[in-house]
DNA sequence: TAGGTATTTAATTTATTTCTTAAATACTGA
DNA sequence: TCAGTATTTAAGAAATAAATTAAATACCTA
């Protein structure tokens, strides 16, 4: 919880997850959206992946990433429903929905 | 959305939402609940001020704060629909959930 | 195996946050 | 108005986070 909300505090590191919410990515294709350097943006996905966020495949000369949604969806909507009343009411739903999609796989 | 997630980044600030999600609390009932001294709790109060979670209301001497819920809810639900395609059918249920409580100003 | 590319680790500097104490402001009630 | 309480502002010290450059590691291909 603590390192989930300490990597989301970071613009870039925000910027990273929407990137890799759309599709797998190596090291080099996510700093090269970046203007900082290669070490900088090795560290922030680091930081992510300490949290949960993501996580990283080595293949060949390569390390992809990928985002792990359901860790950052539950960690953001548990914690939603723990401090704001109003969204309780979703806690079953979410569940179910997050379920259905393990189940199936599908998007 | 930055301002949200660097005030979520903090322990201690986590904390003061979640006193207040169960109760309107004023300055020093919030500053008794921690070790550190008042002046940095009541930096950490402008910070989750700042980010729209609380609001601050001064009744003669004291000073009151409450939650803002729906700010952390709508903030955190269209981030994870942002970012998490799991949870996109949610959009609509939260949003008519949401709905419902501002309309009854029920729980 | 040697040279090149991709990525991370290490060391260091800079910037930002968070805390503390002291002082200022604002309200209350005698 | 004066003394006391509640809270915030200000200034500065200490701890953390984030960036950089240089070097290390790992893989690929000739």
């Amino acid at each position: 919880m603590q390192r989930v909300f300490e990597a989301l505090a970071s613009a870039p590191r925000r910027k990273i997850l929407a990137y890799l919410a759309h599709a797998e990515l190596n090291a080099g294709e996510i700093a090269a959206r970046f203007e900082i350097s290669k070490p900088a943006v090795s560290q922030h996905l680091s930081v992510l992946e300490n949290a949960g966020l993501i996580v990283s495949e080595k293949r060949g000369q390569y390390v992809y990433y990928r985002l792990v949604p359901e860790s950052l969806a539950n960690t953001l909507n548990s914690y939603v429903q723990e401090v704001c009343p109003v969204s309780r009411p979703l806690k079953a739903e979410s569940a179910a929905i997050a379920q259905r999609k393990v189940d199936t796989g599908s998007r």
